[in-house]
DNA sequence: ATTATTGTGCTAGGGTCATAATACAATAAT
DNA sequence: ATTATTGTATTATGACCCTAGCACAATAAT
């Protein structure tokens, strides 16, 4: 199968947010074990060098930690992944409202367009 | 100065975005006359062959006009910018509904946040 | 004790992206 | 008529991305 990616930006940048994504939103909880650099290379259909260097730079971020021979874990730091999400929603978020204005649209022609997806999407 | 681009993503689709969003916004309005290539790419501080490629990009979504010789222009039909902008707009909402849901946040949060991040941008 | 699994490191090759430096043809401007 | 401006094309170079195919060291599993 393999995971879907965006052609215009680098793969392991692409992983590294679904796999934080995965963890913010709990399917990899806290403490988890993450599988190994080859499963999920496999599982995403990408060489495993780079799904090794998403990793990596995952681990910067925080949210996981390596234990060198026995695998890779979601920290067991909660706050710090309730931080994380409240940020990444926030910045989203942050990020459609920059735009709209851009747009030249007000409040309420936003909400409006949001409401109607919303409807759409059965949110 | 230069235009501002984000490292991860290629110059030359972000260069588009930018002068499609200056078109959907009005800015560059209905038949107005574009810079020239190598205008652009110095306003953008950018190599020419970048700014030309990015151009060329952009005429295929039928916004811009070329006319070999004295330049290229904003598209007469109007009714085609709009409703690139309407598409625009639903997209960029889409997007992030779908990463919201994804982080597991309900309709209420969502636009909690939203009225959040509206009222500390003055909109 | 042996084997399997873990993260990690290395080199090589092909592809895309961006820059640099020219060049050309058509037409607008003078 | 001459010059300037327009989009466009070409070649070369360096950087980054991704894959491929290895290899190694430490530890878990047997």
């Amino acid at each position: 199968m393999g995971w879907d990616f965006e052609t215009d930006r680098p793969i392991y940048i692409q992983i590294m947010e679904k796999i934080q994504l995965l963890i913010l939103a709990g399917v990899y909880p806290v403490g988890a074990k993450l599988p190994s650099v080859r499963d999920l290379a496999q599982q995403a259909a990408v060489n495993p060098n780079t799904m090794q260097r998403a990793l990596a730079q995952l681990e910067e971020e925080g949210l996981v930690i390596t234990q060198r021979t026995s695998g890779r874990f979601v920290t067991e730091n909660e706050e710090k992944i309730i931080q994380a999400r409240r940020r990444l929603a926030r910045d989203q978020v942050t990020q459609l409202l920059v735009k709209m204005r851009e747009l030249g649209l007000g409040k309420e022609q936003i909400l409006e367009i949001i409401n109607e997806i919303a409807e759409e999407m059965k949110i």
